[in-house]
RNA sequence: GGUGGGGUGGCCGAGUGGCGAGGCAGCGGCCUGCAAAGCCGUCAACGCGGGUUCGAUUCCCGUCCCCACCUCCA
């Protein structure tokens, strides 16, 4: 069993054989920390998240890299909005006004990381920014100028572009010609040989803050969008490494000049390309411009955050995924039947019994796994799994159901839905032991009213409970008690 | 115009040249004092028109429609 992955470049799905045997460098495009994230953004990170767990899985030791765009002309454009003496909080109302380009960068960059954390993206082996990597690039822009494939602006502005006609390989990546490529509408030919030509370096302008520009060799400036990739990558992974992913609108211009400017330079780059599929609201894409999208925020307020980590997760990487009102409710209805068996056999079986049982998962999800993270394949063999254990608790095979429980502890773990905050979670608190004392003591009340069949008071103290918020579930074992999601969510 | 990806049952979403995943929702049953949970059964699909084939949802041709990207974009 090989692990096969999808590479753009190719446009096949491939054998995916890692530079070093037992080592994978993974680059992924992280954020322009422009705004606050969108559901895309945090598609993105599980996607890349839910490959790095299952590499572990099957025994790589993984080095992550995701970038932090810092610097761009939108981050300096909402910053220099933000002085407006008619500033009315930016696109949501919250911004601060006055301020300045950095802490409007470090600032998203936060809500970025708030973002992950909630849904149980792990953070990667390193993230470096792009204000701090100047050197880095200078030395690239200087190796693409040597060879031949770069030149300083020739109307003094400063810029430095990259000479796409001066590399035939340009379009490689999406197949396109660049005769074919159409000029931007709003491209600004002056001082370029061709008008694709791309930026490397953009020469400070006035009005520009003095805090956003760079000495480099070409002049006072700061860098163009897709050199600090090519700088960072290879800086932390070596000239070549083994996959390079991001969103799928990532793939042309961002990733495809990244690829001609750094070969172009003599990099061997990345041997693999991976690329996520967009997230759809009832099949168009969300943007700001229609109005129909959902923030990460809103999911949280609507479902579990377990459930929007299986939402986010649930549907092929590449494909879209499509959100529509209800869809985290159904997640949510999943999860929980796969919780609900963890917890049932936990309970019938003992936590010892389920820890010593082998923590594999099956062969249908390790093939559907391998076969291009084939995530909504491997949820069928996670269910699958879940209702054979039920059926072995109901028919009291104990060995069968704890192996069972053990795989679906592994499967969860793979998929990272064991790894997410929930509210209430964690460390008991004085609340919980007290409310675990107050049910418990209800709870053998009512067992005592069941017990002489005085249905009716059993019945009022469930209602009782119930009122409160806590669910009742009763079983051969005992009753067993709950705070469901109405309640949790509050 | 160029490039890439799609159209699967009520909804989402895999997959395959014949034995038709999985989830959610619905229906029937079992279990339960009742419920909940669970289990069993059940309903039901492959955009349209041709072709190849013993047989196509799966391969080929045509056609319609949808989505993404073409220098802001995860």
């Amino acid at each position: 069993m090989a692990l096969r992955l999808y590479d753009t470049k190719t446009a096949t799905v491939r054998d995916f054989v890692p530079l070093e045997p037992g080592r994978v460098s993974l680059y992924y495009c992280g954020a322009t920390v422009q705004g606050r994230p969108h559901v895309g953004h945090v598609r993105s990170a599980v996607a890349f998240d839910l490959l790095v767990r299952w590499l572990e899985h099957i025994g790589f030791a993984v080095t992550s890299v995701r970038n932090v765009t810092d610097i761009d002309d939108k981050i300096l454009e909402k910053a220099a909005a933000s002085f407006a003496a008619d500033f009315a909080g930016g696109d949501d109302g919250a911004d601060p006004a006055g301020e300045p380009w950095f802490a409007l960068a470090h600032r998203f960059e936060q809500a970025f990381h708030a973002a992950y954390d909630a849904l149980g993206v792990r953070r990667p082996t390193y993230e470096p920014r792009a204000t701090g990597h100047m050197t880095e690039m200078f030395a690239l822009i200087e190796r693409l100028i040597e060879a031949g494939h770069a030149y300083p602006a020739e109307d003094g502005s400063g810029d430095v572009y990259f000479d796409v006609r001066s590399w035939p390989a340009y379009g490689e990546l999406t197949r396109q010609a660049l005769e074919d490529m159409q000029d931007a509408p709003d491209a600004d030919p002056r001082g370029k040989r061709d008008s694709r030509d791309f930026a490397l370096w953009k020469g400070h302008k006035e009005g520009e803050p003095e805090t956003a520009a760079w000495d480099s060799p070409w002049g006072r400036g700061r860098p163009g969008w897709h050199l600090e990739c090519s700088a960072m990558s290879t800086k932390y992974l070596g000239s070549t490494f083994d996959i390079h992913g991001g969103g799928l609108d990532l793939r042309f211009p961002h990733h495809e000049n990244e690829l001609a400017q750094s070969s172009a330079a003599g990099d061997g780059f990345a041997r693999h390309w991976l690329h996520n599929g967009m997230v759809t609201y009832e099949g168009e894409k969300m943007s700001k411009s229609v109005g129909n999208t959902i923030s990460p925020d809103e999911m949280l307020a609507a479902a579990r955050p377990t459930a929007v980590r299986y939402f986010l997760g649930q549907a092929q990487y590449r494909s879209p995924l499509d959100y529509r009102p209800g869809a985290l409710q159904e997640a949510e209805a999943a999860v929980e039947r796969i919780e609900t068996f963890a917890a049932r056999a936990v309970e019938t079986l003992g936590e010892d019994a389920v820890a010593a049982a082998a923590q594999q998962v099956p062969a249908e999800f390790a093939a559907a796994m391998d076969d291009d993270l084939n995530v909504p394949a491997a949820l069928a063999a996670l269910h699958e799994t879940v209702r054979a254990g039920n059926t072995a608790l109901d028919e009291g095979a104990a060995d069968v159901a704890a192996a069972r429980a053990a795989a679906v502890r592994t499967m969860v773990s793979v998929l990272g839905l064991d790894d997410v905050p929930e509210a209430g979670s964690g460390a008991v608190s004085a609340e919980h032991a007290a409310l675990a004392a107050l049910v418990d003591g209800l709870l053998a009340e009512r067992a005592e009213a069941k017990a002489e069949k005085d249905f009716a008071r059993a019945d009022a103290i469930r209602d009782r409970l119930a009122a409160a918020g806590v669910m009742i579930e009763d079983s051969r074992e005992g009753s067993r008690w709950s705070l469901p999601k109405e309640a949790r969510r509050g």
